[in-house]
RNA sequence: GUGGAUAUAGCUUAGUUGGUUAAAGCGCCAGGUUGUGGCCCUGGAGAGCGUGGGUUCGAGUCCCACUAUUCACCCCA
């Protein structure tokens, strides 16, 4: 138990983190050409703010929060989605009186879902996601889904799949939602039980059950699209008109509704074919209503998270080849306290100029510095005993071919700053 | 929350029909010339077999429970 990482929880290992380093690099990157600014907010909020934002028939609100009472006796929660968060502080902060649209990023966000975890689930993951409020525009919801592919495509994921959806607005919304109620009712006893239950709260979501008399119920049941008022339908077909002209392929699934209520309009993800039962790498859409809901002015939102270690696994099962950390340029094998002095000495500097380098401090034979230098892979290392430090000049292998050279010090130091720059 | 699978050294595994001090490869450490790596050789450290019960003269090997891991459902990133 002590030494056992909680449940669903997972340690990222000194030989991964570069791995992660790559997926931020880009992300970063991507971020800054499309003009977004990253943002790092709480990882609990006030538990209010998520029954109000997310809503609280969701099964993320309802069965899969961390809630606890802190010692103030302030109900908390630990963020099961980051969307929730940014809207808050966009309000807390009147951001709304700047200049709009407002487009924001995170990344390394921690997450928290109490969940049975199982391949790319965990109860605590990452989330690199986007937000950007003041746009109702269909094309901020173009820009946004190019964004996510941009991502991902940098990062080298092949087969991505987009797929779309409009699930409408507050004006249209209540006329399916009882076309749907009448639909359902007629075709209650095919449902299975969970679907009975939240036919009434919570319709739209009998469209994704996975069990197979409701997904033959939903293939016929009235769908989002067919309902969709003027607006929302022009919306809709501008955004799509967008995705053309880009080249970005997608697929219209009227069956995506997506788990959290404040989802207006647009709704999409990327999914990973290759990724096993969790194939969505990255969720998202819009959400014209929730700064209202957390009382804030009527803004339009849009936004999406995407799941850092869902991407660096479907990068693994792709055999994505992630560029390795550079490697040691110098070791310095020293012989005798003398020597070692010279040789942290040597190090030091090349440190501070910006060559990683490294030298003995356990007190190795010089066979075994070797093959420790060796295992680290290092490009050079510098022999020094009693006879270099009397003659001035240090013995210098390439461990790559195995010639040796010698070279004072300072040749040393030469050397491999030039090299860097 | 539901269902299935698994649980032996740091890692990957072997452990015959239950029977002496639990085995191998990799990794780690040290040697193989008194100052030289990657190959090879030798030696060493390291598990008492997930935990707790039970059956038995005797259990890593059988039974039960628990826990953990894992895959799927559900949900979602």
């Amino acid at each position: 138990m002590l030494t056992t990482a909680p449940k669903g929880t997972k340690d990222v290992l000194p030989g991964e983190s570069y791995q992660w380093h790559y997926i931020e690099n880009i992300m970063r990157e991507v971020c800054r050409v499309y003009g977004y600014d990253e943002i790092r907010l709480p990882t609990f909020e006030h538990t209010e703010l998520f029954l109000r934002g997310v809503g609280d028939t969701t099964d993320v609100v309802q069965k899969e929060m961390y809630t606890f009472e802190d010692k103030g006796g302030r109900s908390i929660t630990l963020k099961p989605e980051g969307t929730a968060g940014a809207a808050r502080m966009f309000v807390e902060h009147a951001l709304y009186n700047e200049a709009l649209p407002k487009r924001l990023y995170y990344l390394n966000s921690a997450h928290f879902r109490y969940e049975r975890p199982q391949a790319g689930r965990y109860r605590e993951h990452h989330q690199f996601g986007v937000e950007v409020f003041g746009a109702p525009q269909s094309a901020i919801d173009a820009e946004v889904i190019m964004l996510a592919m941009a991502v991902l495509r940098r990062a080298g994921l092949p087969n991505l799949e987009v797929e779309l959806n409009s699930i409408g607005c507050s004006k249209c919304r209540p006329a399916y939602s009882q076309a749907l109620k009448e639909y359902l009712h007629a075709h209650e006893d095919e449902l299975c039980g969970t679907c009975r239950e939240r036919m009434e709260r919570n319709p739209l979501r009998v469209l994704d059950c996975k069990v197979e008399g409701c997904k033959a119920v939903a293939a016929a049941a009235p769908k989002p699209v067919d309902y969709l008022c003027q607006e929302c339908a022009a919306h809709f077909e501008s955004l799509k008109a967008y995705l053309q002209m880009e080249n970005v392929k997608f697929r219209v699934n009227p069956f995506i509704v997506r788990g959290l209520d404040y989802y207006t309009r647009t709704v999409f993800e990327i999914l990973s074919p290759d990724l096993g039962a969790q194939s969505t790498v990255c969720g998202g859409g819009r959400y014209d209503g929730l700064i209202e809901a957390v009382g804030g002015p009527q803004v339009a939102g849009i936004g999406f998270g995407m799941g850092m270690e869902r991407l660096l696994l479907a990068l693994e099962k792709m055999n994505v080849d992630i560029p390795k950390p550079e490697r040691v340029q110098l070791y310095v094998a020293p012989m005798g306290e003398e020597a070692s002095l010279a040789a942290f000495d040597l190090v030091s500097r090349l440190r501070q100029a910006g060559v990683k380098a490294e030298t003995d401090c356990v007190g190795r034979s010089l066979k075994a510095q070797l093959k420790y230098a060796n295992k680290l892979d290092c490009a050079f290392v510098a022999v020094v005993g009693s006879d270099e430090l009397a003659g001035g000049a240090w013995r210098v292998r390439d461990m790559m071919g195995g010639e040796e050279t010698t070279r004072t010090p300072e040749e040393i130091f030469q050397m491999l700053t030039e090299a860097t720059k």
